[in-house]
DNA sequence: GTTTATAAACTAATTTAATTAGTTTAGCCG
DNA sequence: CGGCTAAACTAATTAAATTAGTTTATAAAC
């Protein structure tokens, strides 16, 4: 009959990350089988995270916060085309990394969720700073920006529904889709 | 005691989508809550449709369905750019529209689900004569659709996820989105 | 017209998941 | 060492999907 000092929302968090890119679907992870997964039973969890919405909420979080580091990271030292291309390559990747994390991230965050909202400025900061290297300023930078984001959602989330099926480089696909929108903005 | 000799699978499907496009989602609609529309007990859908996952494939089946009519309808007698300036507006629409069959539409169909396989196919005809409308052919065609394809969903979907409420015209967005890959592909 | 076969409804029961209530206890703090 | 509390537990409820088995309206056959 142990009891455990170990265990926090931030560890219950995690865990539920690994299960539910594993199962490549947040539908896919059940309280049951994430408590499981944690040797506890299944109420014990929500000494942890107040509902399976909260959990949800939780992961959106985490999920926003680790493509945020990797865009940073892609796009460090780097400036103009060089750098749209990177970021759009490590958001691509992280789609492709965390198939049941990812789709959580699109969500835009409620006024309430403080959180969520400092991460959705920090990530519009770092794609304005990248628009600015391409010259581009005030509502064209954020039309410009809106349209990038598209491009790559729509991309990757076709992707992941099992489009692109026919015998031609996906990957082709998308460098030519990125550049092709590049071309056209500048 | 009534026993209903008018219920069929398509008119099941066809309640099941207004409830799902009333409720913005497809999960916000359970078997129960459809039952309860048609006023019958939950167990006699099971005359109708094998399961639930059963009546969602049948709802992306009838969304697939709506959307390439409306499609068609647009690029009716239009080629080129202003085809596909139609097209990306109708698909726009369509997914504002409805909000709960819309993301059905995107999951590629599985070889044994004849019905979407077809539709699919039709979908990808339509594209392909509008791509070669615009001079374009063969694989220049195909990475053109897919990039199409990824803008379009990539656009409505995270307009859906409420995303894009700085204050700055989505309708404005979108367009510049669509000029703006169609300058780059030209 | 009556009979009959069957599709389509029904009731009842099971399973799985989320959630709530109430109980127990490990382990830190004084 | 004794007690407070967070974090575990067991037990029970609710809701949804699903299955089994029963009943009956209706359409086709006689």
């Amino acid at each position: 009959m142990p009891k455990r000092r170990w265990l926090n929302r931030q560890l219950v968090i995690e865990r539920a990350a690994e299960l539910v890119d594993e199962a490549g679907s947040v539908t896919a992870v059940s309280l049951t089988t994430l408590a499981q997964s944690l040797e506890i039973r299944t109420p014990s969890l929500y000494n942890h995270v107040a509902s399976l919405e909260d959990l949800q909420n939780g992961l959106t979080v985490y999920g926003a916060t680790l493509l945020l580091a990797d865009l940073r990271q892609a796009a460090q030292g780097l400036v103009g085309q060089a750098a749209i291309m990177a970021v759009a390559t490590a958001y691509r990747q992280f789609a492709h990394a965390h198939p049941g994390l990812y789709p959580l991230t699109i969500r835009a965050p409620e006024p309430d969720e403080a959180e969520l909202v400092v991460l959705s400025q920090e990530m519009i900061q770092l794609l304005l700073l990248i628009m600015g290297s391409l010259g581009l300023q005030g509502d064209e930078a954020i039309h410009a920006i809106r349209g990038l984001r598209a491009i790559l959602h729509g991309f990757t989330s076709l992707e992941a529904a099992g489009g692109y099926k026919m015998a031609l480089d996906q990957e082709d696909s998308f460098r030519r889709l990125v550049s092709t929108y590049l071309a056209g903005l500048l």
